[in-house]
DNA sequence: ATTATCTATAGATCTATAGATAATGC
DNA sequence: ATTATCTATAGATCTATAGATAATGC
């Protein structure tokens, strides 16, 4: 084994050696490297403000590198955003099979839960990147299409669960305006944790209440809510509740 | 008069026309028309997707022009966000003065309320600008220091009357953290009107409530609070709830 | 004389492409 | 041969400065 070898220890990668060696331990592929290093420059920088050359510097190789994984700097944002819409709408179906029809209350619960969990543990808090302008301000018929419309989805089955919460309790709000509502109270969940709140428990649940609140819920009602939201966690994702908060 | 005077039935200003003849009704300074183009670009695009030559454009004057009125891009940016903070100062120590003694409730509910109206009017959405990742990320002793300063005084005032009312209530959160999330609830407004969601009095209602539900606030001193709230708007500030939302 | 613009441009980026090169894989 | 890098660079910005110019004000 040379001592250029791309993985020391490991199995040596074809191609050209970095001009600064891989470390040891990097098992992670080049195109990943990438995407760890944006992330990490996109959520605290912002897209427009970060180059191409920090990245590459960030990742140890020289900036022309970068074209051979990705088409373009918006190439990667847009792999990091793919990324990060797919759980959730996995999620929004089993619950809208297994607990909706019962109790609306425990299901929008559960929702707000899960959603605030997935954003509190994603990777370099990634769930800032839908927040950055560059995303927010893409004009239709972007790279960024595809996410714009799976973000709709969601936002969509915020509204309907909200929606069929607020009626049962004449609730002044409901439609396209209270999932709004819904969505923003639990992604303050990403903007909690820029600032260096720590996004214990006890945070997430308040989130997943105060969007009940939002829809006319009283106290009972939540409290009865989460109950029901942390046996359906135990029993159907196999997870207790320390193991997913 | 000549066909070339700056302003059309008022005065001409001095200086060497614009390539681009200024529209008669145009009483608004150099400065502030620089102002309000960049505010609308910035709220919208981002600050640093945002080029000199498109805020000139915008203006109708050529980009280096702008550099007679600022120093900088960044000098323009730290000049609206010194407009956004301190309306809000004024009525933190109003209602601190007057109302916080006797029902810690309702202060909280005011401070949210006023708060919330403010961004909902402020023009372009300019509260926006605080959430972009140039400002969050800036380092200190950077333009944008005052800026900061002025909004950790905000952020404390939150976190104080929140802590006071979470006490009363045994809620189970208190300090920094409390006060982030009320921050960030109320600050929800802004990407909710980013977002094409009409901003009413009821929406306003509905956040500040959300405000005293995370203290731990029980639905009927929700709306005990609401009502002393509106109670002090139109007596104290002479401003009544629909004037004022 | 003062004010507010203009034209022209330097210098510093920044993105992306072209083509060379140094590894591994067969 | 394939893969993943490198070097070098074109071309397109973008910010900011220098100095000229065309108004008003006195």
């Amino acid at each position: 084994m040379s001592a250029s070898a791309a993985v020391e220890g490991g199995r040596a990668r074809p191609g050209r050696p970095r001009h600064i060696p891989v470390l040891k331990s990097s098992s992670v592929a080049p195109r990943d490297q990438i995407l760890q290093a944006s992330a990490s420059l996109f959520t605290s920088k912002g897209f427009a403000a970060t180059s191409t050359r920090e990245i590459a510097e960030a990742v140890g190789i020289r900036q022309a590198s970068l074209y051979y994984h990705f088409a373009g700097k918006d190439e990667i944002l847009a792999a990091l955003l793919g990324a990060t819409v797919r759980p959730s709408q996995d999620k929004v179906a089993q619950i809208e099979a297994d607990v909706s029809p019962e109790c609306p209350e425990a299901a929008l619960f559960l929702l707000a839960l899960i959603d605030v969990h997935t954003l509190a543990n994603a990777p370099h808090n990634v769930g800032m990147l839908a927040l950055l302008p560059d995303v927010v301000s893409a004009n239709d018929g972007e790279v960024y299409a595809e996410f714009q419309e799976e973000r709709r989805k969601l936002a969509s089955s915020y509204a309907t669960f909200g929606t069929r919460l607020a009626e049962q309790h004449n609730a002044p709000t409901s439609g396209e305006a209270l999932g709004a509502m819904l969505i923003q109270q639990v992604e303050g969940i990403i903007t909690l944790r820029a600032d260096g709140i720590a996004v214990d428990e006890l945070r997430a649940k308040q989130i997943a209440a105060g969007c009940l609140c939002l829809c006319g819920c009283g106290r009972d009602r939540i409290i009865m809510a989460q109950q029901v939201a942390e046996d359906f966690l135990s029993q159907h994702l196999h997870m207790d509740a320390p193991g997913i908060l």
